[in-house]
DNA sequence: GCCAGTATTGGCATATTATGCCAATTTACA
DNA sequence: TGTAAATTGGCATAATATGCCAATACTGGC
């Protein structure tokens, strides 16, 4: 990965949609070997695939919530069937192992607070081995990006 | 929105890239009026833009910390010049105000354990009115959707 | 149930873009 | 400096996007 891959996908997370045109013009490249970069960033995992951004308002999602999470024990059938059902659960978007006071952190999204009451009254409760959970609504968004600072590498 | 918009908004989630003719057939339309419903929805805010998703890891940032912050006072000075410094600082992807304990939670990605402590020292203790950072850090990822469960809407 | 008015659709012609191939250039290394 | 490997740029062709128009499907009023 060079300064022109970087490049690359700076330019990709600004804009998913870029023509190749558009990308080859903006890093420097002619389009033929700038296409090539993209498809080896691809391949190689770098680039993991391309997603639209919606407006969760918009699309009837106006709460989310951070959820801190404790099991009682971490047999590994309570383990398995805990982040199965995460996997399953389309409102849980991310799904975090973490140090500290919890074991799991989640975000979660919800039509409404009686939506997230369903949700955790019979998704998540119902789970065997929940010691604790402890939600906090997020009330206002100072910072939402999705772009990671790349800058140049060795290796891979 | 209608049955077929939310057909488009998931489709568009799953692969940002889809070109118009893949997009219509699988919402079952001919390309011409899919177009103009991707157009609508990217000029009405609800598809607000699209995104490359890369490897953090590849990209040099193995490291991602959630970390709750708590302020001493809420001045409009504070608040101010600390949402200003969250806004400039590209390592710092997310944050939210938030219900609960802590005032914000911010997501933050290192690339190494020095990087996060050179930002914690040099970039957010050094802002005025902080009362306290509790840190934790993702050992694992169980989950990391980016794709909005959507359904059909009445209004907009 | 019918009709007018409105919004939405599908098809087509044209412009733009992607893709694969090959020769030329650059880079790496002894 | 010489040689091999990797990378680049240009070009021809295939695929895709875009704007326009007629045809179709919905809507509300009577």
């Amino acid at each position: 990965m060079d300064a022109i891959d970087a490049r690359i996908i700076r330019a990709l997370q600004r804009d998913g949609r870029l023509t190749n045109l558009e990308l080859a013009e903006e890093v420097g490249l002619s389009p033929s070997p700038c296409l090539r970069r993209v498809r080896n960033l691809e391949a190689a995992g770098v680039i993991q695939g391309y997603t639209a951004l919606v407006d969760q308002k918009a699309c009837g999602y106006p709460i989310t919530c951070l959820v801190r999470i404790r099991l009682a024990n971490h047999s590994q059938e309570n383990v398995q069937a805990f982040e199965k059902k995460i996997a399953e659960t389309e409102a849980i978007l991310d799904c975090y192992l973490m140090t500290g006071g919890a074991d799991y952190e989640l975000r979660i999204v919800a039509r409404s607070l009686d939506d997230y009451e369903q949700l955790v009254r019979h998704t998540i409760q119902k789970l065997p081995g929940i010691a604790s959970i402890e939600t906090s609504f997020a009330y206002g968004v100072v910072k939402k990006s999705r772009i990671l600072p790349v800058r140049v590498e060795k290796g891979a």
